[in-house]
RNA sequence: GCCCCCGUAGCUCAGCGGAUAGAGCGCCGGCCUCCGGAGCCGGGUGCGCAGGUUCGAGUCCUGCCGGGGGCACCA
């Protein structure tokens, strides 16, 4: 990449300059390299002047001075640089020659879906544990949140050169699980006439119903007189399977999908939840109080000691988290990251106590919370209850708002900020919801390349010399943005933040509608228009690699709208093409 | 009371210590003989308040005010 070029020739000119400077070369302070906000700061900016003068005992301008009267001297990666100045306070700002653009066009068409990734592996294994919603009822759109931003921050990361293993953890053992077993058993026995007692604290809501209707209709009414016992095992599996299937056919419909599905079930039989205790114990971190045993969370900075083993022999859901924790470790990940809800913000100091009390470095578990969702309908608060089991399910959500306006409505935001989730602003196709203003614009690339072939201008391949015709503002300034992607990536992973993803391809969306508007692609100049059918079909795969990384599809074509733009037709039947099939172009 | 997140334009939000803080919506005015007008162009002194750190603070630290979430031998 451009940037690492620039950022060792830079450095071999502050080693050269450093001398004189009175600076150890082995010695010096951080320095950045970027991207200025304004054009005319060049194509990079850096503020090693104003970072070294300090300890150089010097102006910042004239720090910048001698080193850039080094990196004029010549050297390796000198070739792209058209010319550098020192400004303002002390920035040396880099103004690159034109040609570097056009590599960047070069780039995005050689490695195709693969641009904006890194070119190399990592050889690191980072485990995603997201969703991971107890099979008690239907996905939400809490759990929607979580599952765009783990399904989203797994794809950059992996974009980021991360051997990625997505993992769902089932909750699928404990009281909430025979609740439902013994709900669903309620309502069998209702529904077939029986006037049976529905459980205190059961779950209320109709899917518990459908369940109990389903089996009534596969195994009749034999179970009415089943030996009780025996009936309250059949319901609770029952239960269990029938939720687990639902949940992961809903999570297939969002186009969600995991690698490894953990069951809680599995750490208790095989004693790992003792292991865990017996670990954490050895490490001197146990002690018992009031008839439980205790972790000394307080020593790891928690607010509490937290209880491990309860009173009544029964392990804490903490408890089995620390064995989950060890087995993920187990696994020789490099890297672990769960992402959380803010309502479970509370459990990461004890765990990632947890992890530094039995030796693991805590810096490689990363925690990823994200603020709560709210639903809203036409700017009315739509009540959530869980005790009445009065929710708007996932399915219910897609049915209505389809999935692509679902995905980039709850990855384009900050995981720290709120979302309210009005479904009728996202349903409509307006910007208000920019997920059809960065469709619409792949749509339009697409349609251009139609026209082209439909008129029978033919695209041939390229060369370098092909670029050259690129030299208008427009068309620069859409390379310039295009060319951002790879840092783009490597920022989303490095912060964990995958709605800056949607952020560039907003930009990207804008940058060529404005190319676009300006310049036109297919005219009677045969080069000009090589040139620019190369870069709408450049604009394109970015814009597809970039909804790709987020799960939303990059559409070939778009119903028009009608009209005066009011008629919103049927969203949930909208642009299907999956963006990230590597196969186009 | 303690802990976490947030407070940026009328509204919704973006901005990993850098120069003149951005985008969409809404509002006003322009732009189609032609490739998709779901578009483009123009119109803007807004970082809650007060201190501090720094050559430089929307960004980091402290306090205050306001909003959300969490503070179980629940999951």
């Amino acid at each position: 990449m451009i940037r690492d070029d620039l950022a060792r020739a830079l450095a071999e000119a502050v080693a050269a300059a450093a001398p004189a400077l009175g600076l150890d070369p082995a010695d010096l302070p951080a320095w950045d390299l970027t991207r200025p906000r304004q054009k005319e700061h060049g194509d990079w900016t850096t503020n090693l002047g104003l970072a070294l003068a300090p300890k150089a005992g010097r102006t910042p301008r004239s720090v910048a001075e001698a080193v850039v009267e080094h990196l004029r001297a010549g050297g390796p990666g000198r070739d792209l640089i058209a010319s550098v100045e020192v400004a303002g306070p002390g920035f040396i700002n880099i103004h690159l020659k034109g040609a570097w653009l056009h590599d960047v066009l070069r780039a995005i068409l050689e490695r195709g879906p693969a641009y904006g990734s890194r070119e190399e592996s990592r050889g690191l294994r980072v485990q995603v544990e997201f969703v991971s919603a107890n099979p008690t009822g239907p996905l939400h759109v809490g759990t929607a949140r979580n599952a765009v931003i783990g399904d989203a921050l797994a794809n950059v990361l992996a974009a980021d050169g991360w051997d990625v293993e997505r993992e769902y953890y089932w909750n699928d053992t404990g009281t909430q699980m025979e609740n439902l077993g013994a709900s669903i058993e309620a309502r069998y026995l209702q529904r077939l006439g029986v006037d049976a007692p529905f459980p205190e604290s059961g779950y209320q809501g109709a899917y518990v119903g459908d369940l109990a209707e389903e089996i009534a209709a596969e195994a009749g009414e034999r179970w009415i007189r089943a030996d009780p016992e025996e009936r309250r095992r059949f319901f609770l599996d029952e239960g269990r399977r029938r939720m687990i299937a639902n949940v992961r056919s809903t999570l297939e419909r969002f186009g969600v999908s995991f690698d490894t599905w953990f069951s809680e079930g599995s750490l208790g039989p095989s004693g790992a939840i003792d292991a865990a205790v017996a670990r954490l114990r050895q490490a001197g971190h146990v002690y018992e109080a009031e008839g439980a045993t205790f972790f000394r969370a307080t020593a790891f900075g928690d607010d509490k000691d937290r209880v491990l083993i309860r009173s009544n022999g029964e392990p804490t859901y903490f408890a089995k988290d620390v064995a989950y924790l060890i087995d993920k470790f187990g696994r020789d990940f490099d890297r672990l990251v769960y992402v959380w809800g803010a309502d479970h913000h509370g459990a990461v100091a004890r765990l990632r106590g947890a992890a530094q009390a039995l030796g693991y470095d805590p810096s490689s578990v990363d925690f990823v919370v994200y603020q709560l969702v709210s639903l809203y309908r036409g700017g009315e608060p739509v009540r959530m209850s869980k005790r009445t089991g009065d929710v708007v399910t996932l399915d219910e959500l897609l049915d209505e708002v389809g999935p692509d306006a679902a995905r980039y409505t709850l990855a384009a935001r900050s995981s720290d900020s709120p979302i309210d989730f009005d479904i009728e602003v996202v349903t409509r196709q307006s910007m208000d919801n920019p997920v059809f203003y960065v469709q619409y614009a792949h749509a339009r690339i697409a349609s251009v390349l139609r026209v082209a072939a439909e008129r029978r201008v033919e695209l041939r391949s390229w060369t370098p010399a092909t670029f050259e015709e690129l030299t208008e503002e427009a068309e620069l300034d859409l390379l310039r943005k295009l060319a951002e992607l790879p840092e783009v990536v490597e920022q989303a992973a490095e912060l964990s933040a995958p709605n800056r993803i949607a952020r560039f391809a907003e930009e990207a969306a804008t940058a060529f509608h404005r190319f676009y508007t300006e310049c036109r692609v297919i005219t009677e100049d045969d080069a000009r228009t090589q040139a620019r059918l190369w870069l709408s079909a450049g604009a394109k795969r970015a814009l597809a690699n970039a909804l790709g990384l987020l799960g939303v599809s990059a559409p070939e074509s778009m119903e028009r709208l009608g009209g005066d733009g009011d008629s919103a037709p049927d969203a949930g039947d909208g642009p299907s093409t999956p963006a990230a099939d590597p196969g186009g172009d």
